[in-house]
DNA sequence: CCTCCCAGGAGTCACGTTTCTGCATGATCA
DNA sequence: TGATCATGCAGAAACGTGACTCCTGGGAGG
């Protein structure tokens, strides 16, 4: 009787709580809880009438409060390293943004919702986020970040596998090695004598594992490795290494590079050094941007399917958060696609391997 | 005495508590929020001593039992009109990334992080997450997402001016009219006699103004307009639209399309039809991509200027969740920028107007 | 010597849920 | 006919903070 005017509070002031709704409904806070989660035991008229009741009075459940009291956020952290003060990092930009709106997708799908954080260890904004886990694209090889929030019992699945031992709960990653010695043989096969490289100076995973395997390449058919680096992070530094590459005493008849900008670098370059591509020059980056398709002459990218990954990571870590916890590190690793285009094929190709964005030609 | 061995269960299960600090401190609950959060008067030597053990014993605040207790998370969402399944639009992306990193950065500069959240109203992810406020990008003309967040007295700010009579806070634009009929003065001046235009059958506000005022400029200089319009978010349709803009018996001599990709969809299409550019054919495209910069020719963009927007959505929301709310929507015009290169001057330019692609912009 | 005041800190409630426990009420069964 | 049991629901204890109220000395002023 006199105990409903407890509601004194949270009938007038801000939305409708829990508490108004049983009181307009002329239940329980229990049985409003029990008929909106369909967890209890009630008849259905009763689950009825209190939906219909919360519906009118525009209730919505506290996410705060569902948080404090379940421990579950629903939210999963996704943090990029950064080369910069950005909170993300430029060259990969496609690759980012294609594997970032996967990611949102798959978790969205289940449920959860992707909060953009900094790799920075600014604990501040950190720790005013409550997370169920986290998503870490390219982490370094003795993260902070990662640390601390494994250290706190929150899974955290890396986008690229981990360097040294770092504690990840899994990770998702191409196969690097084998997508750079498939894609120099099909250089190889288009007739390349002297393959170069345009690489970076960091040290993160994929720039390493991609050296490395032109290296190992290089040794096995007997060529002389011919490469650049720059920092990968400054585009400029990128158009000056393609031009360097092409100046060279021992110029290279046939290109890959490994960042998204340097197939129009290395094709500004050739064009300076008055080289006909695929002719003189045999042409292949790393890249996931369209504008490839269009070029002249539409050049031949490998992509990572960063689709596939942002999907994988995303399931990875809701299984890791909802499901069992097997203790062991999962690893996952997603095919390359190569997407053989005119740059990269000495005589017009006969059967077109690409998937052209435009009419055919000829 | 007998009393602090209610602190049972925080202790060993999971995280420390902040009951778990007062107890190691000796010192109470209320001491230890206050010692932290630099509240009440204590001396800096309670101060110190109660860090110090919070730091010793890894303490981090639940940013759950902070939120439900202060009713502020720290969290904006951001959200994006979507044209299919996927949560951020296609066509838009060097954009929409460029934008969504302004703003990231920006919020977390003021403690802030961003959430993405899909433009469907399924209640189920919107009202599990805690927010401050939201970022809509291009809402739609009745945005029920939009209605259903300020009917909740959350503050919204969309990035595009909103349509129809929806109830937003604030928002942030670029003049479009002004920029469109400038840009087509700048094509007349560089010898242009029939200029084309490339825009999008979706009514969103952008390409509503953009060819209101293409039109309004043919009308003022008594030339007929001469467009393709197409689907924004289907690329295959720009490439095929493009075509189409350049096989018309009245081929325009200038093209200016509206979207990311017009630019290489246009230079296919030009040399397919034998157009030299810019000799035969001028173009410009709005885009944010640097790939232009290095097309052959290096065509003409128009920028937005996405960082500008993004920084300045995100302050004038974090204003209107901290400050005084004045009441009236907040409007802001962000001056758009013609990056010009060489496919939109009949002769080689003489003194470069671009800005080529160094690191530093705005 | 008494009073007042203030620094310093302890107790306690409330935020809005979820969930465990438990109490009625009828129906079933030996 | 009384014991057992499933059903339908109410009470109340947390979850971990923040903030208000109140208590207790000790020094200063009268």
């Amino acid at each position: 009787m006199s105990r409903t005017d407890t509601t004194r509070r949270g009938s007038r002031q801000g939305r409708a709580g829990i508490r108004d709704v049983a009181a307009a409904a002329g239940v329980s806070i229990t049985t409003v809880s029990d008929a909106l989660n369909g967890k209890g035991r009630l008849p259905d008229a009763t689950r009825r009438h209190v939906r219909e009741v919360a519906e009118r009075l525009g209730y919505r459940p506290s996410a705060a409060a569902r948080t404090l009291r379940t421990g579950k956020s629903g939210l999963i952290g996704l943090t990029v390293t950064t080369y910069g003060d950005e909170p993300f990092t430029f060259t990969e930009f496609a690759y980012f943004a294609e594997m970032a709106r996967a990611a949102t997708s798959a978790a969205l799908a289940r449920g959860y919702a992707l909060v953009i954080l900094p790799a920075t260890s600014r604990h501040d904004v950190w720790s005013n986020v409550a997370l169920d886990g986290t998503v870490v694209v390219d982490p370094s090889d003795h993260d902070p970040v990662v640390t601390e929030l494994v250290r706190q019992g929150l899974p955290v699945v890396s986008d690229g596998r981990p360097a040294g031992t770092l504690p990840v709960t899994a990770w998702v990653d191409n196969d690097h090695e084998a997508a750079v010695l498939d894609l120099l043989d099909h250089l190889a096969a288009a007739g390349a004598r002297r393959i170069g490289l345009l690489t970076g100076t960091t040290t993160d995973t994929y720039t390493r594992l991609s050296t490395t395997a032109y290296l190992r390449w290089c040794e096995r058919v007997g060529q002389d490795p011919v490469y650049e680096s720059y920092p990968a992070h400054d585009p400029c530094a990128g158009a000056v290494a393609a031009d360097r590459l092409l100046a060279r005493p021992d110029r290279p008849d046939a290109v890959y590079g490994l960042f998204d900008p340097n197939g129009t670098d290395l094709l500004a370059a050739a064009r300076r050094y008055g080289l006909r591509v695929p002719e003189d020059l045999l042409l292949v980056c790393c890249s996931e941007s369209t504008v490839y398709a269009t070029t002249e002459p539409p050049i031949t990218t490998l992509s990572l399917k960063p689709r596939r990954i942002g999907t994988a990571v995303v399931q990875l870590l809701i299984d890791a958060i909802e499901g069992i916890d097997t203790g062991r590190p999962v690893e996952q690793v997603i095919p390359t696609e190569l997407i053989v285009r005119t740059s990269s094929q000495r005589r017009p190709p006969r059967t077109t391997v690409s998937a052209p964005r435009s009419p055919a030609r000829d």
